[in-house]
DNA sequence: AAAATAGATTAAAATGATTCTAAACTGTTG
DNA sequence: CAACAGTTTAGAATCATTTTAATCTATTTT
């Protein structure tokens, strides 16, 4: 648990306004002591559930890019429509359970550690990302 | 080069009718030394270049998403608005240049071997992906 | 080889996630 | 407190993708 002084001060050492609608959405991503994944409509009805007062839809967008942009939330790249983020932010991979459409988080202890031999000029490497899909197993 | 009789016949083969529509696509995919990435608006594009008739945006998606069911393309997955498809079927994994939102292929001896410890009860590991994000590199 | 039928194509409409707009609001600074 | 820059907001706009329902066509049946 995180008291919203601690926000407030994360949020203004960010260089963003500590506003009523940001703190909102900090207790609701991070005052857990667990991790988990979200998409933006996962989010929203978080929000209206731990919440009385509603969160634009925009705001909401705005903000998840905000804390994306800070480091306080990883994308996870799947191809789907939707966009998944995941509030721990650690070096670590995923299984995307298609049946479900859910992600799980693999440890770093779970996968092998990658080694990538390729290089390209002028480019370099920002984040390497391993998504191991899951399909129900019918024998 | 492949003739249109071979796109026929692999249709056929796997239970789709060879439509004037599906071998022109077949043709734009499949008949290159090379293999490569595209998003459904490349296609349609590549379509319009290397053909007079124009083909259904509707089509296209249909026949995209029929030829990757049957495994004649994989979708990449990228956490972008667009989906990306590869012609080259065989594992192997990927470089995203963010700034030039562009795929470049991984080969097999690019990237060390993975091996996933975990495993969820029944479920099965269907694929396993590598996505190297590169940014400019700026020192 | 014509008729029947199941599957495919099509243009246009619908959907749904995300972004934009421009007006009202609110933290921050002096 | 005034002024300003940054935020929020509802609603409109956008854009990729899917659906619809009518027309068309490859294949099968007669």
């Amino acid at each position: 648990m995180t008291s919203s002084v601690e926000y407030i001060n994360k949020l203004r050492n960010s260089g963003l306004r500590p506003t009523k609608q940001r703190i909102k959405i900090c207790e609701v991503l991070f005052n857990k002591e667990v991790t988990f994944h979200f998409t933006i409509n996962d989010l929203v009805k978080k929000i209206e559930k731990e919440s009385n007062e509603k969160i634009s839809l925009a705001t909401v967008y705005n903000t998840v890019h905000a804390f994306e942009k800070k480091g306080y939330l990883k994308e996870i790249p799947i191809d789907s429509n939707q966009s998944y983020f995941d509030t721990n932010t650690s070096d670590h991979h995923h299984f995307f359970d298609i049946s479900e459409n859910k992600l799980i988080d693999l440890d770093d202890k779970d996968v092998s550690p990658i080694q990538i031999q390729k290089s390209i000029p002028g480019k370099k490497i920002k984040s390497i990302e391993v998504l191991v899909k899951l399909d129900t197993d019918n024998q």
